[in-house]
DNA sequence: AATTGGTTCAGAT
DNA sequence: TGAACCAATT
C-alpha cells in the first residue's frame, strides 16, 4: 500500500510527535486507516456478516480515537474514500483476490472447527466497505464530527484540505497510515498514531529544506518527489524491475527532470520497461497532482491543483484515468454521505440496519468503584473506596508514605487526584475537600488514565473463577490475567502470567523511573490491586495501568502479596498499603 | 557493496 | 500488516 519502501527511506526525516502539537487546530483523518485497524477486533463478525453487537466494535475504536483528539482540543475532519479510479483497478483486483482467498481458507478452517486459525485468516480477508463507512458516518453525524466523502481517493482530498485555509475548511495536518500522502504533497503528516496520540510525523518543507540530511532532496521540488515515488512503485503503477526507492531517488537526483529519467530508463533497462510505461507514468503523476477532489466551500468537483491546458491536450482531452467526472448534485450528495460513492445510489436501509442505538456504550456487567481522597494533613492522606452502586460506606485506610514531600510526590498526588475526580458523594461518605496545594495538571499523555468511573470489575459467571479487574474497557490498557485464564478466552492467553512475575517485571522495567510501587489490596483478601506511581509513569506511556485481581475461593489461602489485611466483613473496601 | 524482492516473524485488535 | 531479515542480483 502506498509508495513502496518510502517511509523507510524517509526515516531520517521522521520524528516522534504527540498530537497535542495540533491542539486548537483542525486535523484531517484518513478514515480508512482507522476503520481498517478497528475492524481487526471484529473481523470474523464482519466477514460472516453476523448480526451481533460486536460487529460494530470498529465504530467504538474509531470514536475512541476521535475522543482522544477532542480531549486535546483538536477538531477532527474525517475523510472517507470515494470511488475507485481506473488506474488503481489492478491493485484493487489483486487485493480483492487475496481477500477472497483468505476468506475461503478461513471458512474451511471454521468448518474444521479451528476457530483460532479461522479468525487469523478472517483478519486477512478484511474489507472496509462503503456500508461500514456509512455506519460510521451516522455516528459522526450524531456526535457532530465533521466529515467528507472524497469523490475518489481520500488521500487526494486530504492533500487538498491541507492546502486550503482553515477558514475554508482546511486542516494543518493529516493522520494516516498511507505514505501516498507524501507523494500528494501533504505538508504535515502523522503516521502510526497510537491510542494515546503518539505517532511519527513528517513535514515536507523540512524535507526539501534540509541541508545535510541524507537522502538529500535539496534540488527536488514536489513534482520530482512525486516522480521518484511513482518510479519506486505505487498503487497506480508497479515499478520497473530492479528499480526501488533508492534507484528512483538516484535517477531523479541525477537528471532532475522526469522526461529525461524516463528516456534514460528506457535506454538502460530496454525491454524490461513495459511498452506503455511512459504513458502510465504520466497518468500516475497527473493523479498525484490533479486528482479530482471535492471543494466543500464551493460544493463542487475540482482538481487538487488546477489542470493546465497543455496537460489536458497531452491526454487528448481525456481525463477518465482520474475517474469520470461526476455531476454536481451527485458529488455533493456523495461528499455529505448521502450516496454510496461506489454505486452512486442511496445506501440500502436494510443493509445498514442493525446498528446499535448507542454504539458507544460500554458493556453492562460491571461494577463501578468510586474512590474518594481526603487530606487529613499534608503528611498523611487517607483514602476511601466504596462501591458506587451499592453505596456502601467503607472504612478509611491510610497511607503514611504518600505525599510526605509535596514536590517529590506531586505526580503521585496528581494521580490520586485523578483517581478521585470527579468527586461523587455517595452514601454517608464524609465530604472532604481536595487539598488546594495539589496542582491540577493536564497530563502530557494518555488522558484516559485512572478515572474513578473507569475502574471497573469484571465478574465471571462462575464465582470460583478468577475475576479480572482493570480500568474501563474503553480506555485502559489490556486486560491481564494473573494466574490462569478460563478456556475459551484465548485472546489473552498469551498474557497469562503470575502475579509475582508481573510485579518483578514491572519493578525491573521501571527501576530507573519509579519511585515507588504501591500495591493496593482489597479488604476482601482475594482482591488485589497494584499500581505503579511516579511522575514519570504518569506522564509517559510506558507504565500502564491499575490491575486488580480477585482470586477464586480456592486461592484464598495462598496469599501472595505482603500486605496487611484489615477491615470489616461486610464491606468491599479496598485497603491501600504500600511496599518497597 | 548496494539494492531489490521474497520470506518470515511479531504485533495489532 | 509492516518491519526485519536474507539471499540473489547488478
Amino acid at each position: 500500500m502506498g509508495i513502496k519502501d518510502l517511509l523507510r527511506f524517509m526515516k531520517p526525516y521522521i520524528e516522534p510527535i504527540h498530537i497535542n502539537k495540533y491542539a486548537g487546530q483542525r486535523v484531517g483523518i484518513d478514515a480508512y486507516s482507522w476503520l481498517h485497524k478497528g475492524a481487526y477486533s471484529c473481523s470474523m463478525e464482519l466477514c460472516l456478516d453476523s448480526h451481533t453487537e460486536k460487529k460494530f466494535q470498529y465504530i467504538e475504536y474509531f470514536i475512541h480515537r476521535i475522543k482522544l483528539l477532542r480531549y486535546y482540543k483538536i477538531t477532527p475532519v474525517v475523510v472517507f474514500d470515494g470511488g475507485n479510479i481506473p488506474c488503481k483497478a489492478a491493485t484493487e483486483e489483486d487485493r480483492k483476490r487475496k481477500r477472497n482467498a483468505n476468506r475461503d481458507l478461513a471458512m474451511a478452517k471454521l468448518k474444521e472447527g479451528n476457530v483460532n486459525a479461522a479468525s487469523e485468516l478472517f483478519q486477512r480477508a478484511l474489507n472496509v466497505t462503503p456500508i461500514m463507512a456509512y455506519q460510521l458516518i451516522q455516528v459522526l453525524r450524531s456526535e457532530n464530527i465533521e466529515f467528507v466523502v472524497a469523490p475518489y481517493e481520500a488521500d487526494a482530498q486530504l492533500a487538498y484540505l491541507s492546502k486550503i485555509k482553515t477558514e475554508k475548511g482546511g486542516v494543518v495536518a493529516v493522520i494516516t497510515e498511507d505514505s501516498d500522502l507524501i507523494a500528494y504533497g501533504c505538508p504535515a503528516i502523522v503516521f502510526k498514531m497510537d491510542r494515546y496520540g503518539n505517532g511519527e510525523s513528517i513535514e515536507l518543507d523540512k524535507v526539501f529544506k534540509a541541508e545535510t540530511c541524507k537522502p538529500s532532496f535539496r534540488n527536488f521540488d514536489l513534482e520530482l518527489f512525486t516522480g521518484m515515488s511513482v518510479l519506486a512503485g505505487c498503487d497506480f503503477l508497479p515499478s520497473v524491475p530492479g528499480i526501488g526507492i533508492a534507484r528512483a531517488h538516484a535517477l531523479v537526483s541525477k537528471y532532475r527532470n522526469l522526461d529525461r529519467v524516463l528516456s534514460v530508463l528506457k535506454m538502460e533497462k530496454g525491454n524490461q520497461v513495459p511498452e506503455d510505461y511512459a504513458k502510465s507514468f504520466k497518468e500516475a503523476i497527473a493523479v498525484f497532482q490533479h486528482a479530482r477532489i471535492y471543494d466543500p466551500t464551493a460544493k463542487e468537483l475540482k482538481h487538487l491543483t488546477p489542470l493546465p491546458q497543455s496537460l489536458l491536450q497531452s491526454f487528448d482531452g481525456n481525463l477518465d484515468f482520474l475517474g469520470p467526472e461526476i455531476p454536481l448534485e451527485v458529488v455533493t450528495a456523495i461528499a455529505e454521505g448521502n450516496l454510496n460513492p461506489s454505486t452512486k445510489k442511496a445506501f440500502d436501509k436494510l443493509e445498514c440496519s442493525g446498528l446499535p442505538v448507542h454504539p458507544i456504550v460500554l458493556k453492562s456487567n460491571r461494577q463501578h468503584l468510586k474512590v474518594q481522597v481526603s487530606a487529613a494533613s499534608t503528611q498523611k492522606r487517607s483514602f476511601k473506596v466504596f462501591d458506587s452502586h451499592n453505596a456502601r460506606e467503607n472504612s478509611t485506610v491510610t497511607t503514611s508514605n504518600l505525599v510526605a514531600n509535596k514536590d517529590k510526590y506531586s505526580g503521585e498526588a496528581w494521580a490520586l487526584q485523578k483517581l478521585v475526580r470527579p468527586l461523587v458523594t455517595c452514601g454517608n461518605a464524609e465530604k472532604e475537600n481536595i487539598p488546594d496545594e495539589i496542582p491540577l495538571k493536564v497530563p502530557d499523555n494518555n488522558p484516559f488514565r485512572i478515572k474513578p468511573e473507569e475502574i471497573c470489575l469484571f465478574q465471571r459467571e462462575n464465582p470460583d473463577e478468577q475475576v479480572l479487574v482493570t480500568g474501563s474497557e474503553e480506555y485502559m490498557d489490556v486486560c491481564m490475567n494473573l494466574d490462569s485464564f478460563p478456556e475459551g478466552r484465548s485472546e489473552n492467553l498469551s498474557r497469562k502470567r503470575n502475579f509475582q512475575s508481573i510485579c518483578s517485571d514491572q519493578a525491573e522495567a521501571c527501576d530507573d523511573q519509579i519511585s515507588e510501587v504501591t500495591v493496593i489490596e482489597a479488604e476482601d483478601p482475594d482482591m488485589l490491586c497494584w499500581n505503579v506511581k511516579s511522575q514519570e509513569s504518569i506522564n509517559s506511556m510506558t507504565v500502564k495501568r491499575i490491575d486488580l485481581k480477585r482470586r477464586g475461593a480456592s486461592a484464598k489461602k495462598s496469599k501472595k502479596s505482603s500486605g496487611k489485611k484489615t477491615g470489616s466483613k461486610n464491606s468491599s473496601i479496598l485497603n491501600f498499603f504500600s511496599r518497597v
